[in-house]
DNA sequence: GAGTGGTCTAGACCACATC
DNA sequence: ATGTGGTCTAGACCACTCG
């Protein structure tokens, strides 16, 4: 009879779905499967680690393995300026929309800019680039990582520079500049973390990370800025606005 | 000496991302890790599991472990409309434009509108809408699920409740039925795939999924259409263009 | 202290690939 | 026929949590 782990996770998965175990409700503990299913212990084990994996279910050693919760941050990326006329409201995932994430361990520096940074932004390869880099926090978990590279050119010594760039964030400055963002490039892609983006994130196993790519260009399409955001998957719903 | 299954793997990802095993290489496998660590075979065998379930690598029974590809489909969200005049070009991830996944297995029937997409498309529950289901495949491999939920009182008896709606898709055929959509909102997010998915859109563990809501509305803010899709998110980088 | 998940071992059988 | 990954067992030790 092999195939067990799977049958075992399936089983749970179903009582999951059906709404049987709801979020936050412990699972029956390995002990318990072995007895009711008859398997060794690391079977039972690697049922439990199939819905962890999957993102089903959480485990916290000592205690039992969970029902995971998803209760995510909705980022709109058409904040700034989209007046929000149709279709506000009308959303699929329930989302805490008060629950803002605020910015963290913010560090500063200058630095070369890599291959990939000098194309995007129009730079020579090795050009000098202020690295804004940033962790965005809810309620103490981190939820983002962000790292803005921007033209030393263009911004040394004015407040970008600065862990703390002032009222109306590194945008109003770059206004100021006469270099102002009007338009944006997103690129995104999901996939699963790398170790270290797991500790940073505090990621359960089973969470995907969303990595974003954004671009910002000014009235004559001169590239000021590039962020690169990871994003823990579990905590955001995204949201786009298109107009013909 | 606890923790050699993630030592081990640790070991391997350290090769990988040096660049030492390229892609579609193959890993050294489960003999091989047992005599080189020392350890017995089934926790050489999780070692590569924590590879393949952080989308690193594929398992190919009876053949080897090899280091996954990523050669992902560039989806460009403001397609439609967009004179694409900034930053054409300037993209992070190599992508295959030329690839364009073709629909199939499609089915078109009507049925009665859930809550959710009732509430989307400003209809009574229990509503009758038209449903589109389809997929999308790139060189016979499936990437995305696709189904798209129109109200059967403006929809039906035309070409949009057949399976080939004709030249210009359907919102071609929305448009003369001055119904076109001009406005869109999608919602996003990543997560692990349910084992249904995994099966019908043919997934590599480690493989998350991108879950797009999509909703049409006309001129007149009257949403005539929600479009829901599943994509393999080791498949496709999404690009999305913003004005201010 | 009792219970939990996490991990490892040593050995076994299977289905499948490749040759 | 050989080698591969996939899985299961039975028993063991650990670190942790909880009452």
């Amino acid at each position: 009879m092999p195939e067990t782990a799977r049958q075992i996770a399936d089983d749970l998965r179903a009582r999951i779905e059906s709404g049987e175990l709801m979020p936050g409700d412990r699972l029956p503990g390995e002990p318990s499967l072995v007895k009711t299913y008859g398997v060794a212990k690391m079977t039972a084990n690697q049922a439990l680690k199939i819905l962890v994996t999957e993102g089903l279910a959480v485990a916290k050693p000592g205690s039992g393995t969970y029902v995971r919760e998803f209760r995510p941050i909705r980022r709109v990326a058409n904040d700034r300026l989209s007046k929000s006329r149709w279709s506000s409201g009308h959303s699929i995932w329930a989302a805490d929309v008060d629950r803002r994430p605020m910015a963290t361990d913010v560090q500063v520096y200058e630095a070369e800019a890599s291959h990939q940074i000098a194309r995007l932004l129009d730079l020579e390869h090795g050009s000098p680039v202020v690295v804004r880099s940033r962790k965005y926090a809810v309620e103490d978990r981190p939820v983002q990582l962000a790292t803005s590279y921007l033209p030393a050119d263009l911004v040394r010594g004015t407040a970008i520079a600065e862990p703390n760039p002032g009222p109306g964030g590194i945008y109003a400055r770059l206004a100021e500049l006469g270099a102002e963002p009007v338009n944006f490039a997103e690129e995104l892609r999901a996939r699963m973390p790398s170790e270290d983006e797991r500790s940073a994130l505090n990621l359960a196993a089973g969470t995907p990370v969303l990595e974003i790519c954004r671009t910002a260009f000014t009235e004559d399409e001169r590239p000021v800025e590039v962020n690169q955001m990871l994003l823990d998957a579990g905590s955001y719903v995204l949201e786009y606005r298109l107009s013909s």
